[in-house]
DNA sequence: CGCCCGCACATTTTT
DNA sequence: TGTGCGGGCG
């Protein structure tokens, strides 16, 4: 044995000393060998992240090959930001060529990122084309629409539910792996009725995929998990991973925990980290069981280690987001607790309406940055995506800038789709999805033509072939050789970026021909070659783009540069694990938090309890949660001001008001004082008029 | 068969 | 509010 490795330096290295006793616990667990199941609760802001990178880390400095770690994060942003720190910490105790070693960390991803490159490299094991491509969401309720139509089921008497409920209840049966009588009952019970029709209609949704050639999202998951119960392959999949460690267990559902369970049965080598407080993705089916019941799964138990100390917020923001959670019905965790003493609560405002509230949030922006705070390190919250719509109108107004997370995407713009089913189409020429939506941009050619071609295609032994052999109708004789010629080329010699400009060039005469503001759209399609430019392949950038969608919107063209500085606007499901030095709560009232459309069970009304402590504790030093007095439903035709009187969410009864300071707010200027109106007078007709003479 | 228009309806959160 | 659907026309 060597003089340094009995150095005690080196054995309790710094990286260790800077932990909490807690947070040391969770890291040297089993000390680098595979050891028996750990189960960390680690409350907001309790350094999660940062323990779990550690963890990863000392199992690399104590001998653990990376290449044999499995690590699964809700997000992809996630996965890279633990591989940046592991990088860090072992490189600290590694020296620089620890690059090479955590380089070798390849095994980090979502569940289904994971399980779509898992999927494809046992394909042949389990019947499956590798070539196949991936429906998102969309793609998805199109081809379940496909399905609905063919059996008729559009045309029912009373109304048949519409392909996105289909999709949601297929979805969620496959999820939470539950019979659909069950999750009909519980979730869908308007859609009771039809229940076998559903059946069939789900049968032929599954064969309609697999005639294609297509799986989405849930068949990532469930193939993984069929694929995993056949004990042969088990073993195989289990052993090529020594340590797998999963982050953000509370909102994991059914079917990954069986993932996990049949790769690991004895939960050897196994950590899942979470905070059962902070479950809020229910309606994807995740179950708050798992991490709940995660140490009855084995014989042996699990150890249990509890991050408590919170490190992020002052403790006046803290206790009032304890007596917030306070009241939720079962928990693990305690109450979090911090050393960041302030003399200041979290405030609670009153403003007339969401134009107000609008106006309150920018001025209250403004301040801060002038006493310095940036933008970057503030953030608004909302419940809903288009919460902030008053918001983004008056940020805009007043040229401050923001990026937006959350809601609707790059991806969902009718040209990028557009786009992207063509590179999809050519990837697997099965894909009808892709298929159908490409050759209708081709005038005279509507969804009958499409149909025939499609089917022509899936009948034929060679696709390009049977596409060949089609006789276009006399409108579309022009543009169909072009398209061939595009098409078979990117088939038979795929060249990655280049294929993405040919794509283009041969999309924006269609693009032009369809939609008035092509120069925008065009924006976006050279934007979309930007990032394509960083995929090493066509069929990463696909998989790549479906399982993790940029998702980010700014109301600026392209993202903003590194160096600008921009308020950040984000739903409260998407600021999951992020934290800001100025947090505001949008729309803190019943009929928002919690949302009146979702507030059918009680497990509904404490997942948004559990909304509302999430999004409080982003904050680290100041919190304003803002309360419109006015609320106007979205929706309804604006006939006069029908509005609402909203009242302060039900989440923050009168007994937790001392935890908060309240005040209203209005704006100084008064927008209908008459004294304030301009002097002059003109004749804007005339003007107009005069334009034309 | 394709295109366009009018009507109806449904609206959370995301891999 | 807009989108998605069906029906009717060219």
């Amino acid at each position: 044995m060597n003089i340094a490795a009995r150095d005690s330096s080196f054995e309790a290295p710094d990286y260790l000393a800077r932990l909490n006793d807690e947070q040391r616990l969770a890291v040297v667990h089993g000390d680098g060998k595979v050891a028996a199941p750990l189960l960390v609760i680690a409350g907001a802001g309790s350094g999660k992240t940062n323990t779990l990178a550690h963890r990863v880390a000392h199992l690399i400095v104590k001998g653990a090959d990376p290449r044999r770690i499995l690590l699964m994060t809700f997000s992809r942003r996630a996965a890279a930001e633990m591989a940046k720190r592991v990088e860090r910490i072992a490189g600290e105790v590694l020296g620089r060529d620890a690059a090479i070693t955590t380089d070798a960390l390849a095994w980090a991803g979502t569940f289904h990122g994971i399980g779509a490159r898992l999927l494809r490299d046992y394909a042949e094991q389990i019947g499956l084309d590798p070539a196949f491509t991936i429906h998102d969401r969309e793609d998805s309720a199109d081809l379940m629409n496909l399905a609905r139509h063919e059996l008729g089921f559009s045309k029912t008497e009373s109304r048949f539910p519409t392909k996105g409920t289909c999709l949601q209840i297929y979805s969620r049966a496959v999820n939470a792996q539950t019979p659909l009588g069950e999750v009909l009952g519980s979730a869908f019970p308007w859609c009771a009725a039809w229940a076998e029709q559903l059946k069939e209609l789900f049968a032929a949704y599954v064969e309609a995929k697999q005639a294609q050639n297509v799986l989405d999202y849930d068949d990532l998951l469930l193939y993984w998990a069929q694929m995993a119960a056949e004990p042969e392959i088990a073993a195989h999949l289990g052993s090529r991973f020594d340590h797998v460690l999963v982050d953000e267990y509370q909102d994991t559902n059914r079917l990954q925990a069986s993932i996990l369970l049949a790769l690991k049965p004895d939960g050897a080598g196994l950590t899942v980290v979470g905070d059962d407080a902070q479950s809020i993705y229910s309606f994807r089916a995740a179950e708050v069981r798992n991490i709940l019941d995660f140490p009855k799964q084995f014989a042996q138990g699990a150890e249990i280690v509890m991050l408590e100390r919170n490190y992020r917020s002052t403790e006046t923001i803290l206790a009032a987001a304890n007596k917030v959670i306070g009241e939720a019905s079962e928990r693990f965790t305690k109450n979090l607790w911090t050393e960041r003493r302030s003399s200041h609560k979290p405030q609670l405002v009153s403003v007339r309406d969401e134009a107000e509230q609008a106006n309150y949030v920018c001025q209250a922006i403004l301040a801060e940055r002038e006493a310095g705070t940036a933008l970057k390190a503030q953030a608004v919250l909302f419940r809903a995506s288009h919460h902030s719509g008053p918001l983004e109108v008056e940020l805009t107004r007043r040229n401050i800038p923001f990026v937006k997370f959350g809601g609707l995407k790059f991806l969902d713009a009718a040209h990028v789709k557009d786009m992207l089913a063509m590179l999809r189409f050519a990837e697997n020429p099965r894909d009808r999805v892709a298929g159908f939506r490409v050759l209708q941009l081709m005038p005279g050619i509507g969804p009958s033509a499409a149909a025939q071609i499609v089917e022509a295609m899936a009948t034929s032994l060679d696709e390009t072939l049977g596409l060949a052999r089609f006789r276009p109708p006399q409108r579309a004789a022009e543009d169909w050789p072009v398209f061939l010629d595009i098409y078979s080329g990117l088939r038979a010699g795929p060249k990655w970026p280049a294929d993405l400009e040919r794509v283009r060039l041969w999309y924006e005469p269609h693009m032009e021909r369809v939609h008035e503001d092509a120069a925008t759209r065009r924006a976006d399609l050279l934007q979309l070659e930007q990032i394509a430019s960083g995929y090493p392949s066509r069929e990463r950038f696909l998989t790549e783009l479906t399982l993790d969608p940029p998702d980010a919107t700014s109301d600026q063209a392209g993202p903003p540069h590194r160096d600008e500085d921009y308020l950040i606007l984000s739903t409260i499901h998407s600021a999951k694990g992020q934290e800001w030095k100025n947090v505001f709560v949008l729309n803190t009232v019943d009929g928002c938090i919690p949302a009146d459309l979702g507030v059918g069970t009680k497990e509904d009304i404490e997942e948004e309890r559990r909304l509302l402590y999430v999004a409080m504790t982003r904050a680290k030093d100041s919190l304003h949660l803002v309360v419109p007095q006015r609320f106007y439903p979205h929706n309804q035709p604006a006939r006069g001001d029908r509005h609402v009187y909203a009242s302060r969410t039900r989440f923050i009864p009168a007994s937790m008001l001392s935890a908060f300071e309240q005040s209203s707010w209005a704006s100084a200027t008064i927008k209908d004082d008459p004294r304030q109106r301009p002097g002059v007078k003109i004749d804007l007709g005339a003007r107009m008029r005069g334009m034309w003479k």
